[in-house]
DNA sequence: GCCCAGGAGATGT
DNA sequence: ACATCTCATGGG
């Protein structure tokens, strides 16, 4: 079925921003197992297509669909670097995932590479998610907080999650037990957030990304190796933590900060916009992205 | 071999 | 409050 036909760019969106890990690419169609089932997603001349089990309403506030990219563009027009970064990538979008498994998947994302999260991710999901068969191949939800606690250090660490498993096991616990995760997009921002970090694996950073893709708050800012780089090169920001640096960037960007830090953080990472020459000589430079590199 | 990846936790000051 | 180390794993 038809559920729009707003700016989306698929792959951009679901693939390459390193926002969600969950997605496969197959023959120009995206799938992804949810809850209620499978999706598939395709462009075609008349808007996006949904097939499969589809809640049109649902699927439309996960792609973010109802809101007003360009009047993101209008709110930093006065800030160059985050227009220019707006501007240039019409279609991304920033997604409202479920809580739950956004807060895996970046527990996962520590320390780790974005090719390497996707096929944790995808091991995870293979090994205890639900199968569902269909034409395009197999699709994998995402583990239960039961099952993953249930988990024992040893089989996680064979899936090689590596330091991680014993955070993924006693957050997932948690959860189980009763973590108010879909709680947080209701809380103010300051206290969901101090809510996250008590979580094992969850520090500042991997919690403003669970706020900004999982529960809605369109101001927490992630600083990662990216941002870090960009807020300076292109700020002239200059702070000692990066706690600081996610302060500082709020109150310049306003109340969709977390929503333009995803353009500029896919605009440095891709290198769609440049950084400082003296930084790039550490920076490993270009380098493939949004690959699936589930093996 | 080294450095890096959407960092976090433990320890020491 | 800040600096430094270590933590698996795979790619360049």
């Amino acid at each position: 079925m038809l559920i729009g036909n707003e700016p989306l760019d698929l792959k951009l969106t679901l693939i390459d921003s390193a926002q969600c890990f969950r997605w496969t690419e197959a023959d120009g169609r995206f799938g992804c197992a949810f809850e209620g089932g499978p999706v598939w997603l395709s462009r075609t001349q008349a808007g996006i297509e949904a097939e499969g089990n589809v809640d049109c309403a649902a699927l439309r506030r996960y792609l973010d669909l109802d809101r007003d990219y360009a009047g993101l563009a209008g709110e930093c027009a006065h800030i160059p670097a985050a227009s220019r970064a707006v501007a240039l990538m019409p279609g991304l979008r920033v997604l409202n995932q479920p809580p739950w498994e956004t807060l895996i998947c970046f527990i996962l994302s520590a320390n780790n590479n974005v090719a390497r999260i996707r096929g944790l991710t995808d091991a995870l999901c293979r090994r205890y998610g639900r199968k569902w068969d269909g034409e395009g191949g197999a699709l994998y939800g995402f583990p239960e907080p039961r099952r993953l606690a249930a988990c024992g250090e040893e089989e996680l660490r064979a899936l090689k999650v590596g330091y991680r498993a014993p955070f993924l096991i006693e957050t997932a616990r948690r959860v189980a037990e009763g973590f108010p995760l879909d709680a947080l997009g209701d809380m103010p921002l300051d206290d969901a957030h101090r809510l996250l970090v008590t979580l094992p694996g969850v520090g500042d950073k991997v919690a403003d990304c669970v706020l900004l893709f999982g529960c809605g708050h369109a101001s927490a800012f992630p600083v990662d190796v990216w941002v870090d780089r960009l807020l300076r090169d292109w700020f002239g920001l200059k702070c000692k933590t990066r706690a600081d640096m996610a302060r500082q960037a709020r109150a310049l960007l306003g109340e969709n900060a977390g929503l333009m830090q995803q353009f500029l953080f896919h605009a440095a990472r891709t290198g769609a916009m440049a950084l400082d020459g003296a930084r790039r000589e550490k920076s490993p430079g270009r380098q493939e992205i949004g690959r699936g590199a589930s093996k």
